[in-house]
DNA sequence: TCAGGTACTGACCGGAAGGTAAGTGATGGT
DNA sequence: ACCATCACTTACCTTCCGGTCAGTACCTGA
């Protein structure tokens, strides 16, 4: 495996993946339970959702938090290297809101 | 199709794909030539760079001029939303450098 | 004459990413 | 007795992204 080239590298490894981008945003606004985001984030199914979470907790992302109850309660939130990765993200996410037009115009698919 | 639910969505899904960033990156500094960008970018094929470019290039990021000569010259370079879009990049290129030996540590692979 | 540089294009292939559907185990509601 | 909720887990299948390799057309320099 070859070394990242660049920071913008390293950082495209992290929130790869298809439903990353959606997990950190939502986790904005505090921490949720897995459900919530189950219900936040349209069109996951429970087994990308997981897989997800457990590879941004691998990478110290998210902190995952297990309250021993009946019935079983789990929170994700992020931690502090996630919320400095979001605030990162916010002139991305602000650059795509603007062109929002454009960019759904030029779209494949 | 489902509308980009936030501009990160959006954003992720222009500069999604494996060269994408990197090709970015490397056109920050002013127009390249193929065989430029294909040197300066490490590891990557005559075909994905070309496929990449392209896609980009329908975006409207990155601009494309070709200069009827011999031997042929074509000189890629960042339209006026590709240079917005790197401006948006330089925050979390300068979050994935600060983090680099977290990142490297915690990289699957 | 023939290799080498320029910027591509196309056929083929493997693996990983992502999606579907079903099962788990404890408990609370009707 | 039965179903739903919670947070997962597992097996299986399909799609597609990216990689290898070969070929194209043109001209230059040895």
């Amino acid at each position: 495996m070859v070394p990242y080239s660049c920071g913008l590298d390293a950082a495209a490894d992290v929130i790869g993946g298809k439903w990353k981008p959606r997990i950190l945003w939502a986790l904005h606004h505090g921490p949720m339970r897995f459900g919530e985001l189950r219900r936040e984030i349209a069109g996951v199914t429970e087994k990308m959702l997981i897989q997800q979470l457990r590879e941004l907790e691998a990478r110290d992302i998210v902190h995952r938090e297990v309250f021993r109850q009946v019935p079983p309660r789990v929170e994700y939130s992020l931690t502090g290297l996630g919320q400095s990765l979001n605030v990162a993200l916010a002139p991305l996410d602000a650059w795509g809101a603007e062109h929002l037009e454009i960019l759904e115009a030029s779209r494949a698919g």
